[in-house]
DNA sequence: GGATTGACGTCTG
DNA sequence: GCAGACGCCAATC
């Protein structure tokens, strides 16, 4: 179990497998954060040296509304598609279907 | 120490 | 079904 928020946060992309998207909304649930805020704002603190797949991170919707934090605002969808993705006008296409839940797949400790 | 902000979510009208 | 408002908690100013 992780100390920081922003390590937990952290973590947790990390375990998203290849290919798969998770919201904000079920990492805050699986970490029990209280809010959905706090997942972005901890991605958005980047205060770690290495650099957290965020672009695996997307709202309830689908949408990649972080790319505005991003390099390049289609570096997002760059990423998605490169693990065979497919995104259209910023949102991921059959979302549902690479939506991963971690409270599915990881430990709870 | 109080007010504001922030990659969002859910509820109500 | 869509639009607006509130809540959430931590960090920063």
């Amino acid at each position: 179990m992780k100390s920081d928020y922003f390590e937990q946060v952290f973590w947790v992309c990390s375990q998203i497998p290849f290919g798969k998207v998770t919201t904000y909304g079920l990492i805050a649930d699986y970490l029990a954060l209280g809010s959905a805020r706090m997942v972005g704002w901890a991605l958005f603190q980047g205060k770690s040296s290495d650099p957290i797949p965020a672009h695996r991170v997307v709202n309830s919707k689908g949408e990649l509304s972080g790319r505005n934090h991003f390099p390049s605002p289609t570096y997002m969808q760059e990423m998605l598609e490169n693990e065979g993705l497919h995104i259209f006008n910023h949102k991921i296409v059959h979302f549902e279907r690479h939506l991963w839940n971690p409270s599915l797949h990881l430990q709870n400790f």
